[in-house]
DNA sequence: TACCAGGTTCCGA
DNA sequence: TCGGAACATGGT
């Protein structure tokens, strides 16, 4: 007689103050592309992780499988306190400043994969939003394995064993257009083990900066945003279009490169640079 | 239709 | 070292 063993999943929830924790805020505030609505609430996904993610009453609650619990714990930097961060872009008395922490309060930085963010931010150079989301999508749904979540099927970010197997045709057709040879060259990179992401987590600011900038298809912008969202690198503060409308909109800036943009920016952000240039983004996209 | 988007690489001066 | 062209392509 056959036996077979049936995996009983466990679902937990996540419950956590509402008052530094905006779920749609930290979600859409381009830090992140794995997501889709239902019903007013975010599904989301990180590698093979689901959750089910959402603001209630006085709760932002996040709902997944008892094992990935810590994981999205994790994910959503729960251990952190937002607060001072919260405080220290008011305590200029920049209007800007002033208005993007308001709206902004409830962004939480994600601490996401560092392979899966580096090859999102890849493909988001010179793209946009809704195009790179896409992309991704596509990625997942046509190379990634099924996973079944909350009764339903979906697809996990394509492993990097699915990943070395696409063509850099395939990468075209899920919309990269010119980055498909950026992420075919990293893909074999990591493959190869000529690329080793985790044991970058331990260098400092200027080398960890360096070694990802060595990286074809990964400049200082790339860089800094798989530092801040995947490294967890606070002190860093990617300049894109919308920061640089930002420097001179609103910090009287003159146009000069983004490398003296960055600099001018962490001098008076310091180690909070990271979380307040993401309340100036999510403001200047949606407000301004 | 033309410009823009979470830019980077390459090449000539 | 620096400035500008080229790069794909969907969204607006």
């Amino acid at each position: 007689m056959e036996l077979t063993f049936a995996k009983f999943l466990v679902m937990e929830k996540i419950l956590f103050d509402k008052t530094y924790f905006n779920v749609k805020d930290t979600l859409t505030c381009g830090q992140f592309f794995a997501y889709e609505v239902i019903e007013d609430k975010f599904l989301i996904r990180s590698l093979d992780k689901f959750a089910l993610c959402y603001n209630q009453g006085d709760y932002a609650i996040i709902e997944c499988e008892s094992e990935n619990v810590e994981y999205f714990f994790n994910f959503f930097d729960l251990k952190r306190d937002y607060s001072s961060c919260y405080e220290k872009a008011i305590s200029f008395n920049v209007p800007i400043l002033t208005k993007s922490a308001n709206l902004g309060r409830g962004i939480r930085i994600l601490k996401q994969d560092k392979y899966e963010t580096l090859i999102n931010f890849i493909i988001s150079q010179n793209n946009n939003i809704p195009r790179i989301t896409k992309s991704i999508k596509y990625l997942c749904d046509n190379f990634g394995r099924e996973v079944k979540f909350m009764g339903k099927t979906y697809h996990a970010f394509p492993s990097l064993y699915e990943l070395k197997s696409i063509s850099c045709e395939d990468f075209k057709n899920a919309g990269l257009g010119y980055r498909a040879e950026y992420v075919c060259e990293v893909a074999n990179l990591l493959f190869n083990n000529k690329l080793d992401l985790d044991y970058f987590a331990d260098l400092g600011y200027n080398e960890l900066e360096r070694e990802l900038m060595y990286i074809k298809g990964v400049g200082q912008k790339v860089a800094n945003c798989v530092m801040l969202f995947a490294y967890s690198r606070f002190d860093a503060f990617p300049v894109d279009t919308w920061i640089e409308k930002i420097y001179i909109q609103d910090f009287a800036g003159t146009p000069t490169t983004r490398d003296k943009i960055t600099n001018y920016f962490i001098s008076l952000f310091g180690q909070d640079s990271g979380i307040i240039q993401q309340y100036l983004f999510h403001y200047k996209r949606n407000l301004d």
